[in-house]
RNA sequence: CGCGGGGUAGAGCAGCUUGGUAGCUCGUCGGGCUCAUAACCCGGAGGCCGUCGGUUCAAAUCCGGCCCCCGCAACCA
């Protein structure tokens, strides 16, 4: 047996505090579209995802909840592995940073690191908030050393850490990064990396001992491995890399990383410092995908708007929702997500473009034929624009999905599409088939299209693999989807004639775009009701708590330098007082001058661009701007308000 | 002068490296066909390529100034 090309895929391991969301759905659904596509052109393929489960959110999550982390993990574990069960996610492990093969792997790979010499117990040094349990670093302090948390005093604290000597590997990486102009992708990420790396690498605090739920170091177990070594090596771990016996290893070095660009660093610099310190060959590529926003907005818990991929699946089905997310947008840039432009894509490309050509020509070779796929006799030159468009389409799409070109190859596999539906109206078939003379040039000009549509379901498959089953179910072709090669894609006259064709049915029926965006706004309404009954009510006195008094606003101006602070002096019965408000967006300084407003005024000052603020201003967000509550001038300034 | 990306038809984008009829998808308007999911096919309209200046026979493309937008960072009390 000939040793097949192996392909090693890998979406990032996911942060089990999180619940799953379109970001972790479009990462996977990306990996799983080039494992099956390498799969289906004979590759012998590994495509890993996985859980990231240790830390101290986790740890004290469980906590919060009453339970221990472990329980935790397995809970939220499973919402991952079910929704990549309704992705139709085809991942050949799935690997959690609480098994014990990934535990002894960590282990060696730091033996490794250490045995190099790049490994040393020093002392990490942040700034630390108590009460948050937290540490800083003297970047993000607020002026004054305040925490940015809760605006609270932090203290300067040392804590014994490990460290990892990635200083020592700066100019190894950058020449690397040189060497391999595809080690980081797309072109502009490298760019920001090599910018990073030039301006000088420190070593790496790989251990901590102010949380114990994470792997513990051999030779010192209070402390525990920190983020990097334990999360970066789940990449070797599911391989069983450093087990002698593990028939997996030839999967090593990986193909792709696919990451998110938020952790684009990780992978292009400490984790390739790591390789290199343990002796290890680096991935050949790290690919950083962009974000989504939700009708042009960011994605967040507040607003609300989070997509919930199960609920899509649900409404638009499983294959519409993966074609989306490839086609929308090139994968290297940020997204947006509308359920407008969704219905379009489905409405457009699925159902009037691929759908309808399928049953178009199933509809005539029914009506025609009986059901049963002619053979292709009679040939004719117009039968070419078909079998070059397949060709075309087919070498595209291989050169686009090794670059991670999702869209394009989806735009090239479409080439097909339409050059089939345009051969059908050169063709005529309907014409042809009122002189009985004609049925042979008929039968194949059917069998022409027939045969490209089952080439379009090879293409199509590893984006919508239940599609492209069920477009071989209804032409009749076989349901063997695997190729020796990728020049095998665009092989013509292979369908076999004399075949009865089975029922069918619209494959992507067309979505009344009114009628769903109502049914929409129906079933998002009723989610935002429950979260509201969710709310935890307080006593009255708990309100009373805070003083709520009408100010009039003195003199107001810009904070230099801040794009989003204004600096008011407010009076609220006390003479004046000053307050900043992240409104500068909405108001200029002139607009509040002399107006009466809301104001909280027994608020614990804080400090924002190294200026004390002594309350808060009410303020509605609407989503476009703040709007600042405004009272009748008449009211006197200190009034309370109730 | 914090770092980065960008301003091209109503919308979303390509073209810019290597100057030389401004292209794609959707929308819109008109026509065709009738096999098909009000679908498919053909055609039209619509852009002084952000702005000012420079280089050039020639600039969306190269150079410089300015304006505006979007990320990230720093501040959302």
């Amino acid at each position: 047996m000939s040793q097949k090309k192996t392909f090693y895929v890998t979406t990032p391991i996911y942060y089990v505090n999180d619940k799953p969301h379109i970001g972790h759905a479009y990462t996977t659904v990306a990996a799983d579209i080039i494992s099956r596509y390498k799969r289906m052109c004979g590759y012998d393929v590994f495509f890993l995802t996985g859980t990231d489960e240790h830390g101290q959110k986790m740890e004290q999550s469980a906590q919060k909840q009453g339970m221990k982390p472990i329980e935790l993990a397995d809970k939220n574990n499973a919402r991952f592995r079910e929704l990549w069960k309704i992705l139709n996610i085809s991942n050949d492990d799935f690997i959690r940073t609480t098994q014990d093969r990934h535990k002894k792997s960590v282990l060696a790979m730091l033996k490794k690191m250490q045995e190099k010499g790049d490994i040393y117990l020093g002392e990490y040094e942040g700034w630390y908030c108590t009460p948050c349990e937290a540490y800083w670093t003297e970047t993000q302090l607020m002026e004054g050393n305040l925490c940015p948390d809760c605006g609270r005093e932090t203290a300067k604290l040392k804590e014994s850490s490990y460290f990892f000597k990635m200083s020592k590997y700066q100019d190894a990486i950058l020449e690397h990064i040189n060497n391999h102009p595809d080690f980081i992708r797309p072109e502009s990420r490298r760019n920001e990396i090599i910018s990073f790396i030039k301006e000088g690498l420190r070593d790496l605090s790989i251990s901590r001992i102010n949380f114990s739920w994470g792997i513990p170091m051999e030779e010192n177990p209070k402390h525990v491995i920190y983020v990097w070594v334990d999360a970066l090596t789940n990449y070797l771990s599911a391989l069983g890399y450093f087990d002698e016996e593990s028939d997996k290893k030839k999967y090593w070095p990986a193909d792709f990383h696919l990451v998110g660009k938020d952790i684009l660093r990780f992978h292009t610099v400490y984790w390739p410092a790591m390789l290199m310190s343990a002796g290890i060959e680096l991935p050949k590529s790290v690919f950083a995908h962009g974000w989504w926003t939700v009708d042009g907005q960011k994605m967040s818990k507040s607003m609300g708007n989070a997509i919930d991929p199960v609920w899509l699946v649900e409404t638009f089905g499983i294959d519409a929702f993966r074609y989306f997310l490839m086609r929308e947008v090139p994968f290297g840039l940020d997204g947006d997500f509308s359920f407008k432009a969704l219905i379009h894509r489905v409405n457009g490309d699925l159902a009037n473009d691929l759908g309808n050509l399928v049953s178009r020509t199933t509809g005539m070779v029914k009506k025609y034929f009986d059901g049963v796929i002619p053979a292709y006799t009679d040939k004719d030159v117009l039968d070419e624009n078909v079998h070059n468009a397949i060709a075309k389409s087919a070498s595209e799409a291989d050169i686009h999905l090794n670059k991670m070109a999702y869209n394009k190859a989806l735009l090239s596999i479409w080439e097909s599409i339409g050059a089939m539906n345009r051969y059908i109206d050169d063709a005529k078939p309907w014409v042809l088939a009122k002189d009985e003379a004609n049925k042979g040039r008929l039968g194949s000009v059917l069998y022409t299209v027939l045969d490209g549509i089952r080439a379009v379901s090879h293409l199509v498959y590893p984006f919508m693999p239940d599609t492209a089953f069920e477009i071989r179910r209804q032409i009749g072709a076989d349901d063997n989807i695997n190729l020796s090669d990728e020049k095998a894609l665009s092989s013509v006259c292979i369908l076999k004639s004399g075949v009865k064709l089975p029922d069918s049915k619209n494959i992507f029926p067309r979505i009344d775009e009114k009628e769903m965006l109502e049914k929409i706004a129906a079933s998002t309404a009723p989610a935002k009701e429950e979260k509201k009954e969710e709310q935890t009510l307080i006593d009255f006195s708990v309100f009373e708590q805070v003083e709520l008094k009408a100010g009039k606003v003195l003199e107001a101006e810009n904070v230099k330098k801040s794009e989003k602070l204004l600096k008011l002096k407010v009076d609220v019965g006390d003479g004046g007082r000053t307050i900043v408000a992240g409104i500068a967006k909405s108001y200029n300084p002139e607009d509040l001058k002399g107006r009466t407003i809301a104001v909280v005024a027994n608020l614990k000052p804080a400090k924002l661009m190294g200026i004390e603020s002594q309350g808060m201003v009410l303020a509605v967000f609407d989503g476009e701007r703040h709007n600042v509550m405004i009272l009748p001038d008449t009211v006197p300034a200190g009034t309370r308000i109730k």
